[in-house]
RNA sequence: AGAGAGGUGGCCGAGUGGUCGAAGGCGCACGCUUGGAAAGCGUGUAUACGUCAAAAGCGUAUCGAGGGUUCGAAUCCCUUCCUCUCUGCCA
């Protein structure tokens, strides 16, 4: 949620940056101007009239007392009639104030000025590549296939006790999974951040305020009889951890990973790019958060770019790094860098990491706030990345490390696994 | 899940209808004191919104949340969330 003052005071550089991202709704900026004049003309006159009756309340209390109770019930039913105007006031400023936030939450972050504009992934710009691409020969298979003749991740289980998009690992598969998770969550605290565990489910407060809510309502599971969701990403406990505090610059910046599975219902898709580990309505992701002083947001955002790229050079993985346009960018970003991995065997990128400031976007609904060196109360900058999400790694991992009758582990990962390759 | 108790400022804690945003204490900040520190003394110390170019000031709201009674609610009533104790169940 974009600040008012910001909305106020930057209308045209709002609306040239909302352009990026093919806003279709530019009217609503000039609503949320009107509706936040009136907001504050209502607040004005309502605070004026609850002074008034206040003082009269006063004077009623002191006569009272003084046993001057003829004055005291003359000057009630001063107080009568101004209580029916106030209530008429209380009515329409908290009217205005609803429409306000509501149209409000329907407004995107505002791109970053280095997002370049664009409809669709195929505007995105391509910012780094690194590794050689494995050539692996006619006889390469893709994961899914690798994962039934190695006996590694059992779809067809999954199925059964669930349903599509809910894989069954086994055995190296299993072990494999563990070891990736451990590995990541060794690389993030090495690199500073501090280890959590946080809930899976979380209540609608923290769904709106790190902003899946109401945006993607469809995409999470909600538990209705309590009236909780199951987490799309540790994004949203983790995040939210920190809402409703005021900060002291002192204790910025504040560094966290933590692992969770991961809860998509992917409504609407289908076809031959979901198969196997592609897209899941499970799986699991080790994340890092940041919240930042705004100064620091941009140096924030390259050391976590540089921290994945390091993990994935570790993995011995070729991938690249996109800057999305503004037409790919999530609702609640300003900045997104997306890392994509190639697969040899299905000659496709396939994303493993998304790494996003969002400025004080979500700050704004988390009301999260901090003060600065000189007393001065101000929006903390958050941002967070996957390191990382594990399927595609997997399927990365199974299919550019394939030999004829075994899979290698990348050494970094033999620790971890207790094995040095699949066979 | 059942019964009971309770939720007050950074923390502890007083306050059961009237100048209460809230005593007192702790903590914290600044100053005095000291050779330095401690102690002591003094002053200050919530948040949001509005007004203002800004600050000061002023106004309004906030004692878990929402609603109600009343001229007036931290205090009374209802709903709801949460915490604690006991009982039950259980990894």
């Amino acid at each position: 949620m974009l600040a008012l003052q910001y909305i106020r005071e930057n209308k045209d550089i709002l609306l040239k940056g909302l352009e990026k991202r093919n806003f279709k709704q530019p009217e609503l900026i000039d609503q949320i101007i009107e509706l936040d004049k009136d907001r504050r003309t209502q607040q004005a006159e309502l605070d004026h009239h609850l002074s008034k009756t206040n003082k009269l309340t006063k004077d009623i209390g002191s006569l009272f007392k003084s046993g001057e109770s003829i004055k005291a019930n003359l000057l009630k039913q001063k107080t009568t009639a101004l209580k029916n105007e106030t209530k008429a006031l209380q009515e329409a400023l908290q009217k205005t104030s609803l429409t306000l936030f509501d149209i409000r939450t329907q407004i995107p972050n505002v791109p970053h000025e280095s997002v370049p504009s664009g409809n669709s992934e195929t505007d995105n710009e391509e910012i780094f590549r690194s590794g050689d691409i494995p050539d692996l020969g006619n006889k390469a298979l893709p994961h899914w296939e690798l994962a039934v003749k190695y006996d590694l991740i059992d779809f067809e289980l999954g199925n059964k006790i669930t349903g599509a998009g809910f894989p069954v690992y086994k055995g190296k598969g299993a072990r494999l999974q563990r070891g990736l998770i451990n590995f990541f969550l060794d690389q993030n605290t090495a690199a500073g951040y501090k280890e959590m565990q946080v809930p899976h489910l979380v209540n609608e407060a923290s769904g709106f305020a790190t902003g899946q809510l109401p945006d993607k309502e469809g995409q999470m599971y909600h538990v209705q009889n309590d009236d909780l969701y199951l987490i799309p990403t540790a994004e949203v406990p983790l995040t939210n951890l920190y809402r409703d505090n005021l900060l002291d610059f002192s204790e910025l910046p504040v560094c966290l990973t933590g692992y969770t599975p991961c809860f998509r219902r992917e409504a609407g898709s289908y076809g031959s790019h979901v198969r196997g580990l592609n897209r899941l309505h499970q799986f699991d992701k080790v994340e890092i958060i940041r919240i930042e002083e705004p100064k620091n947001t941009m140096k924030a955002l390259d050391q976590m770019v540089e921290h994945v790229k390091s993990i994935l050079e570790g993995l011995q993985l070729p991938f690249r790094i996109l800057r999305l346009c503004g037409g790919d960018l999530g609702f609640t970003s300003a900045l997104t860098y997306d890392f994509e991995i190639y697969s040899a065997a299905q000659k496709r990128w396939l994303e493993v990491s998304s790494i996003s400031t969002f400025n004080d976007f979500q700050a704004e609904r988390l009301k999260l706030r901090y003060r600065d060196a000189t007393g001065n109360k101000k929006s903390v900058h958050t941002l967070n990345g996957s390191s990382l999400a594990l399927p595609r790694i997997v399927a990365g991992l199974l299919e550019n490390f394939q030999n004829l009758d075994s899979i290698s582990i990348p050494k970094v990962l033999i620790p971890y696994t207790g094995f040095d390759n699949i066979n």
